[in-house]
RNA sequence: GGCGCUAUCGUCUAAGGGUUAGGACGGAGCCCUCUCAAGGCUCAAAUACGGGUUCGAAUCCCGUUAGCGCUACCA
């Protein structure tokens, strides 16, 4: 069964192209029934933090894409030394000043070629390699021989990672090699990088690299995750929307593509459009409750009182009508707040019409919605015969009513909203526009 | 500098010797419609450049250009 590995070095934030690494891992895990190991690398004590070990933590537990085991690089310093001394031993290294090096075989130079998954036949003259470090003078190992010496111990059969490291792969394999151990596979992938081609980094180009953006800014994991995928991958027959099933269905290595993706976003946008749309398109698909569910907090963090039963009533006028669960807060403020945000009372006036207009029609309305069951058709049946019976068409009824209760033009269907708002909301707010009419 | 990798609409991608070079996002327009969405339809938009090979090249080869990576006792 094979063995994958996700290695990040607790040295920054979890970022997006770490998070896309670690998901073409586990999708080839679960996809082959293999096993999905996290190793925490950080053989780097002066720049591991803690804060970014949780942050690690914190990504990869709102992606949903469990690990099966887990390990720490700096609990096993004595088996990275061990591997060194033994190398050392039969000559291929040797000590310079109080470092170990790994001794390069250069005469004659030799070829060293390893089949990449993704990018193909690859090849390397040792006369184009140098001498690298395998420990360092204060005698700690160095990622090159920490990284191999992990992945033979933990018997990883495929190494995935970023293209980055593809130069490094023969490195690696010159490691292996002296170790005796078998050469697992490799494939790396292509970067993410910004638009303007430069590699993401948090001091250019700020939150957008880090994952936990993503999250509070109210996309949904499984969304997010969707999203990676299709860039530097896609399932060859123009599916887009993919739910976790279909993605592990789908997933190979070999439909990876060998360029560098740009994610697309701007300092006015943060957010890759895509990402956006992909993100609305999960929204919708998702069951109302559960919707519900995932909107509450967000709700709640903006400051509105809650009930869910009230939610469940409000989440399907607003499914369609938000990209993010953030949204929500912006769209449906007015099913919750006890009193209007202020408007402008010309939003009342109704298409060729005018403040007396809006005023007959508000009065009208009123004397409507005191006696009307409040339930959509009803509503809406009897808006559209007082509509009739005052000579103006149901437009220019409608709108002011709409402005009136919601605050604002764009708002969801006018009887849904109605109904879910009850009468006593609906009467007082229509009386506050009326006052506010000239 | 050396070594390596890459190059299809603005972006993500499909096509891997024969297609009007397909889809999606975003943009424009139309339809639907109580507004806003959602949905439907339509339009604009690409094979980096130059040479080969071939009856035929986005696709194979060479070169150029550009971008990226590695070249640490960072990972």
């Amino acid at each position: 069964m094979p063995r994958l590995r996700f290695a990040p070095s607790p040295t920054g934030f979890l970022h997006i192209g770490g998070a896309r690494t670690y998901i073409f891992n586990w999708l080839y895990a679960r996809r082959h029934g293999g096993t999905m190991v996290l190793r925490i690398d950080d053989t780097d004590v002066a720049r591991s933090t803690q804060a970014s070990l949780e942050s690690i933590y914190e990504g990869l537990g709102w992606l949903d894409l469990g690990w099966d085991e887990e390990y720490r690089q700096s609990d096993r310093v004595d088996l990275h030394r061990q591997l060194a001394e033994a190398i050392l031993a039969k000559g291929l290294a040797y000590c310079d000043a109080a470092a170990v090096r790994f001794r390069v075989p250069r005469d004659p130079a030799r070829i060293i070629r390893f089949n990449d998954l993704v990018y193909g036949e690859q090849e390397k003259s040792t006369a184009d390699i140098e001498d690298f470090a395998l420990l360092r003078s204060d005698g700690t190992p160095t990622y090159h021989m920490a990284s191999c010496a992990d992945d033979i111990d933990l018997g990883i059969t495929h190494i995935v990672r970023g293209q980055d490291h593809l130069t490094n792969t023969f490195k690696h394999i010159l490691i292996f090699e002296a170790a005796g151990a078998p050469l697992p596979e490799f494939a790396h992938l292509p970067l993410l990088i910004a638009p303007d081609g430069s590699k993401l980094s948090k001091r250019r180009h700020g939150p957008v690299v880090s994952v936990t953006t993503y999250r509070d800014a109210g996309f949904l994991p499984h969304a997010f995750v969707n999203f990676l995928c299709l860039l530097g991958w896609s399932p060859k027959d123009d599916r887009e929307r993919m739910s976790r099933q279909e993605l592990i269905d789908a997933f190979s290595l070999e439909g990876i593509n060998r360029a560098n993706a740009v994610i697309n976003f701007r300092e006015d946008d943060p957010f890759d459009p895509k990402a956006v749309w992909l993100n609305a398109e999960h929204l919708r698909a998702l069951p109302v409750p559960d919707l519900a569910e995932r909107l509450l907090p967000h709700l709640r963090a903006a400051g509105f009182e809650v009930e869910r039963d009230k939610l469940l009533k409000v989440t399907p006028l607003i499914q369609e009508r938000i990209k993010t669960l953030r949204d929500a807060a912006a769209v449906a403020d007015f099913f919750f707040a006890g009193e209007l945000a202020p408007y402008d009372p010309a939003e009342l006036i109704p298409q060729k019409g005018d403040a007396a207009l809006a005023r007959a029609v508000l009065e009208r309305a009123r004397g409507v919605l005191a006696v009307t069951e409040f339930e959509r058709q009803a509503l809406e049946a009897a808006l559209r015969a007082a509509a009739g019976a005052s000579g103006v068409k149901a437009g220019q009824m409608f709108q002011p009513i709409r402005v009136a209760v919601c605050g604002r033009k764009a708002a969801p269907p006018l009887f849904e909203t109605l109904e879910v708002l009850g009468r006593e909301t609906c009467l007082k707010r229509i009386d506050h526009a009326i006052g506010k009419l000239p």
